[in-house]
DNA sequence: CCGGATCAGATTATACATTATCCAAGAATT
DNA sequence: AATTCTTGGATAATGTATAATCTGATCCGG
């Protein structure tokens, strides 16, 4: 929990917060990643200000940026409250996704150096040293991976887009362990797409990703299904 | 430059903001797109507040908005600009339209019912009525008729960046005209799309809206580069 | 000619006033 | 008697005024 956050790439997250407005956005933020703000849950801004130490003000700004993250919902004059993240949110998505990143790393494989394929593979075997036993660690690594190919793209509008959903994504996925069958997939299609990118099969890589951050997304909802599922009886 | 609105699918557009910062949002929006306010001009927010008859919270909300449409740039401590919308801008943005805009299509040439392609029909007739006579009319006709395919659109996230960027898009191409060859495309272009949607074909009708959008992304940049060439020499 | 203190101007935060919404209790009508 | 409509008050959002903090530029001294 402490240590879930992943550097964004570059100069991204552009919070344009004022400094108390960016440090109460990133504690309601990890209050409602963390789930310790439910969902639905009204969000006043008076409580905030003075459950943070601060006035309204910066708490008011903080909440307009959650709002353009899909973190919360706001209507005007009837306050703010916590996005319930439920199985439409995730699959517009990662839908949303796999239109773009197989864009990304088309992109990126006409670009790729050997540094850069060195770099993915050294996360690459972290990843596997790390196998899922400590799960943030995981969710860093794999997030690091796609930065490499992500970061440095010309389109910083679809690079940021990216970013955005993909923290959404990990938020949610924080809550579920993988499978063992998509553990293996993940692994497998990592490799993959290493070797794609060697060869310069960009189009092939292009789909690989498509079917990954399919996979990715389908994991997910299969998981909040099962949850649903379970709290139903 | 009055009637320039075309109003937003659905339930879409939901600003979050208040009254006044609505209203002020839409006043600087308008006075940025129409070049009111030039590029990179600073946004003091004391000036605002009285320039709108309001006071700073309600800008400052205007301004978190627009922020996040891409209109304005805020560095924090250092205030607001107006976001020089230059041709990496329009690029970045009409790339991700190319992306985004033929997954919305194959949904919708599976989902069009003949009062849906009826309407497309009409519309189409009245742009062809209007012939780019008055440009205005043109562009609302236009955002009309790909409104209708993409409104209803189970993904309502992928909808709403659509037409956030649409928007952008539309404040720029505002201020230059259509060429000849440009005309004759759209009109082959949209009278195509609707025999495709008829006749079903989705993958068809996906591609040439890839294609549509991506001329229309490149008809507005040989025009940008033109005024800036104009401008340089 | 360069570097640091100073100062004006703007941003950001705080405290306060106003206004809208929601909920519940009671009146009125069927 | 039951249901709907009205009304009053509490709560929180929104707007205003003001103080404090930061930034950038100017100006003076080395």
């Amino acid at each position: 929990m402490s240590e879930f956050k992943a550097q964004p790439p570059e100069g991204m997250e552009p919070s344009g917060a004022s400094l108390a407005g960016d440090s109460v956005y990133q504690k309601i933020r990890d209050d409602i990643i963390s789930g310790r703000l439910k969902a639905n849950e009204r969000l006043i801004v008076a409580d905030l200000a003075r459950e943070h130490d601060t006035s309204t003000n910066p708490v008011r700004e903080a909440l307009q940026l959650l709002r353009g993250e899909g973190f919360v919902v706001i209507s005007p004059n009837r306050g703010a409250r916590v996005r319930p993240i439920d199985q439409n949110f995730v699959r517009d998505i990662y839908e949303i996704g796999v239109l773009i990143e197989p864009a990304l790393t088309r992109w990126f494989v006409g670009m790729a150096t050997h540094a850069d394929i060195a770099r993915l593979e050294e996360i690459q075997t972290q990843i596997e040293e790390n196998n899922f036993l400590d799960p943030t660690r995981h969710s860093e690594l794999d997030t690091r991976f796609h930065t490499i190919m992500y970061e440095r793209h010309y389109n910083r509008h679809a690079a940021e887009l990216w970013w955005k959903h993909r923290e959404v994504l990990r938020a949610v996925s924080r809550r579920f362990n993988f499978t063992l069958a998509r553990r293996a997939q993940v692994l497998r299609e990592h490799r993959q797409l290493i070797q794609l990118i060697k060869d310069g099969e960009a189009d092939k890589a292009a789909a690989l990703v498509a079917q990954h951050v399919e996979g990715s997304g389908r994991h997910i909802l299969e998981h909040m299904r099962a949850a649903e599922a379970a709290r139903a009886g």
